[in-house]
DNA sequence: ACTTCTTTGTCCACTCAGTGGAGAAAGTTC
DNA sequence: GAACTTTCTCCACTGAGTGGACAAAGAAGT
C-alpha cells in the first residue's frame, strides 16, 4: 500500500479525524451531533476526507429505526510506529489509525551506548513488526526518550542518564530512516499522553503522572494539553530535595528524590540490606539471580518480608513528601504512578497516599484521587502513537 | 457619561480592542499590520467597533511621507475599578481602558472583620476616586482577594486567613453594588497578570510569581494564561514543607514555608530576637514603635544590624528551598518575586538566588532570571484591571 | 506650480464557507 | 399498504472575507 501523506485540510476536518479515532467508526450522523456543523457542510467535509483516503466509508450499520447508515472509519491500513526508549529497555509497538496496538516488542537495551547503536535496534524491531505482516510501513512515529527534549525540533538535550544523545537530532534522523513524519518527545510525557488517551486520565483536564522507572519524573498536563516547559525540563522531579542532608546524589547534591527512591536506588538499597543480612528473603533472591531489582523486593514484600516492606514504605513517603508538594502547588485534579516500579502496587501506593493526604492542604486533596496507571508497559508506545497522530491530524 | 455596556462582537473585534490597550492609539492601517485581515475587512471592523463607542477616532496623526491616518484609540471615558484585597490593607485604583492608573488609594483593614465590613470600605474608597472627579461611574471591576478562589463563580472557598469569606458571592454582591461586570480572583494571581500586563513579565510566556506578604503564595502563567487548578487553589506554596520537622504551623504541620518565612513570621521571629537581646538595632525599634514589622528587619539590616540580616538570609534560604524545587517541576521562563517583603531587596533576592541555582538542574536554571516585582503595590489593582478587560474584551 | 511617489482609507465585485429547508432514499412498525 | 423515522443529498441563500481599483491627502523633486 502506497502510504498516506495527506493532511485535513481544515480545523473542521481535523476535529473529524479526531473524533473516529478517539470514538471509533461513526455514522455521518453521529458525527454530526458531535462537531456544532450543519449536516450538508459536514457531509462536504466527510466527503473530502473519502477522497484524500484518510477515511472510508465500508458497510452499512444496522438500522435504528430508519434508514441505515454509512460507517465512516479511519482507513485501517494507516499504521503509526511508537517508540519507547528507556534507560534499560525498549517497547517498539504497531498501531491502527485508532491506536489500537496491533503488535508490541519490548527488548532489553542500554541507552548509554548512544544514538546510532539504539537506532539500529529500534530500526530492526520495527522491521520485524513489519516482517510480520502487521504493517507495510508507516504512517508516522511517536518517539520517546528519558530525558528533556526540545519539542519543536525533536532533538534530546542535555539528557543526564544518556550521554552522547545531547543533540542528537531524532525526529530528523529517523523520519529519514523510517520515510515518515516523526514526533519526538520525553518518555513522561507519553506515558500521561497515553493515560489521557487510553486509561485512567481520560476525563481529566489537569493532572500529574509520576512515572518510577530507573529514574523517576513526572508529566504534566494542563488543560488538557501536555506543558513541557520553557526548556522542555518541566517535570524533572528527580532532583528536588526530598530527604535534607540526605543520600549524596549524582547530580552532585544531597536527599534528591531519585538518590532516596528509585528502581535504581531501590534495588541498590535492597543489596545493601540483603549483604547486611536484614532480610533472609532478600539475601536468598541476591544469591539466587546475582543481583536485585524492584522486580525482586515486590516480590519479597508479597512473601511477607518486613525489610522489602520498610524499603517501599520508606520509598513512598520520600515520594509522597515531594508529590505533596507539586499537589498544593499545582492543585491536579487525578495523580498517575506508574512505570517500572508500579510492580510494588498497592504498598507503594498507600504509602504515598498517607503522606501526600497528610501533607497538603484541605482544598487540593479533598477530592483528588491518586491512582496507578492503568495501561503499564503500553502507555508509553500509546503515547507515542497519540503523539504523532495528534501531529498528522491536525491542519498542515 | 452613560456607561458602556457593549462588548466585541467577534474574534477580531476583541483582538482589536487588546491591541489598542496594550499598545495604545493605532491607525487603521498600523492595525492591519498586526491582525492578519484584508484592510478592507479590517475597516468594516472598526466602523463597527466605533458605532458602539467602545473606540473613538480622534483627530489625524503626523504624516508618514503620505495621507494623514486616523487615530483610533479606545474610548478615552472608559473606566476600571481595580480592587486589590490584602490581609492587612486594600488597594483601590481607577484605571482607563488603557489600563493606566488614573487615581489609587490604600488602606488599612482587616479581612477577619468579614467580607461584608471589608466591601462597605472598599465601596467607600471607590466613591471617593468617583468623587475627585476621576470617573463618574465605572465600566468593569476586578478583585484579588487573598484565598482560593472558584474562579468561574467569583466566590472564595475556604480561604483560611478569611473566615466568614467561605462562599460569599463577591461577584454577583459587588456587580449589584457597583452596576457593572466584576471578576473575582487571588490577589497572587492578578499580581501575575500584573507583572505579565505592564511590569517584568511582559515578554514571557511560562512563568512563576512568588508574592511574600502576611502569608505567602504563588501565581501560575502557563501560555500566557493563568493557571488556577482543579479548584482554584493552585499555587498555594505556603504550606509545602520547607524545614523538615520545624515550626508548627496554624495548618497543624510543622515545617511549612510560611511557618518560617512570611511578612508574619518575619516579625515574628524579629520580635524574639529583640526580647532575647540579640540586636540593639531590633530591640530600640520594638521598643520605639510597640512592635515589629518586616519593614522594621528591611530597616535594621539597611543600617548593618547582623541579626536582622540573618533572618533575612534565613528565609530566603527556606523560600529558595521550595522554589527550587518548583523550578524543577515546572521549569519556567522566570520568577517573580513580590509582595510586602519585597522591602527586602536584593538581601532577600541574593538568598533566594542562591538556594535555587545550587538546587536546581542547569537545564532548567542556565538561563532563569529570578528578579523583584516591578510594580510594588500597583501590581495587584493593575492586574485586577487587566482581568475584568480581558473578560469585556473578549467575545460575548 | 507641476509631476511623481507614498501612505491611508474607501468601494465594489467576487469567492467561498456555512446554513437551513425540501425532499429523496431506505428503513421499521402497525 | 400507510404512516412514521432516520439518513443522506441537493440547492438556493447568507454573510464573512479578499483583492484590486481608486480616491484622498500629503511629501519630495524638478
Amino acid at each position: 500500500m502506497r502510504r498516506m501523506t495527506a493532511r485535513p485540510a481544515n480545523a473542521h476536518q481535523a476535529r473529524l479525524l479526531q473524533l473516529l479515532r478517539d470514538g471509533g467508526p461513526n455514522s455521518r450522523a453521529q458525527l454530526g451531533d458531535q462537531v456544532d456543523l450543519s449536516r450538508s457542510k459536514l457531509a462536504v467535509e466527510v466527503d473530502r476526507l473519502l477522497e484524500t483516503e484518510l477515511v472510508v466509508a465500508d458497510g452499512l450499520a444496522a438500522s435504528r429505526g430508519g434508514r441505515r447508515s454509512h460507517n465512516i472509519r479511519l482507513n485501517p491500513e494507516l499504521r503509526f510506529l511508537g517508540v519507547d526508549i528507556g534507560a534499560t529497555s525498549v517497547d517498539v509497538a504497531v498501531t491502527n489509525a485508532e491506536l489500537e496496538i496491533l503488535g508490541h516488542i519490548n527488548q532489553p537495551m542500554d541507552v548509554r551506548e548512544g544514538p546510532v547503536a539504539v537506532f539500529e535496534q529500534v530500526l530492526a524491531m520495527a522491521a520485524k513488526l513489519r516482517a510480520s505482516g502487521l504493517a507495510e510501513g508507516f504512517d508516522g512515529a511517536g518517539i520517546g526518550v528519558p530525558g528533556p527534549v526540545r519539542f519543536p525540533e525533536g532533538v534530546p538535550v542535555a539528557p543526564p542518564i544518556m550521554p552522547g544523545w545531547d543533540g542528537f537530532p531524532v525526529r530528523e534522523a529517523l523520519s529519514q530512516e523510517l520515510g515518515c513524519p516523526v514526533m519526538v518527545d520525553n518518555d513522561v510525557n507519553l506515558m500521561a499522553l497515553g493515560e489521557q488517551h487510553a486509561g485512567v486520565a481520560r476525563t481529566v483536564h489537569d493532572f500529574l503522572v509520576v512515572k518510577i522507572g530507573t529514574g523517576i519524573g513526572c508529566g504534566i498536563v494542563v488543560g488538557g494539553e501536555v506543558y513541557r516547559g520553557t526548556t522542555g525540563s518541566a517535570g524533572d522531579i528527580g532532583h528536588i530535595q526530598a530527604v535534607p542532608e540526605g543520600r549524596p546524589c549524582a547530580c552532585g547534591n544531597r536527599g534528591c528524590l531519585e538518590a532516596h527512591f528509585s528502581g535504581a536506588a531501590l534495588a541498590r538499597d535492597a543489596t545493601e540490606a540483603a549483604q547486611q543480612g536484614l532480610s533472609a528473603e532478600l539475601a536468598s533472591r541476591l544469591e539466587a539471580n546475582g543481583g536485585l531489582s524492584a522486580a525482586d523486593v515486590a516480590a519479597a514484600a508479597a512473601a511477607g518480608d518486613a525489610t522489602a516492606l520498610d524499603l517501599i514504605r520508606e520509598g513512598g513517603r520520600s515520594t509522597g513528601q515531594v508529590i505533596a508538594g507539586l499537589v498544593s502547588f499545582f492543585n491536579p485534579g487525578l495523580v498517575v504512578i506508574g512505570g517500572g516500579v508500579t510492580g510494588l502496587g498497592h504498598n507503594l501506593l498507600a504509602a504515598i497516599r498517607t503522606q501526600v493526604y497528610r501533607q497538603s492542604l484541605p482544598l487540593a486533596t479533598g477530592n483528588l484521587p491518586i491512582v496507578l496507571g492503568e495501561l503499564g508497559p503500553t502507555a508509553g508506545v500509546i503515547g507515542a502513537a497519540r503523539l504523532i497522530s495528534d501531529h498528522l491530524f491536525s491542519p498542515a
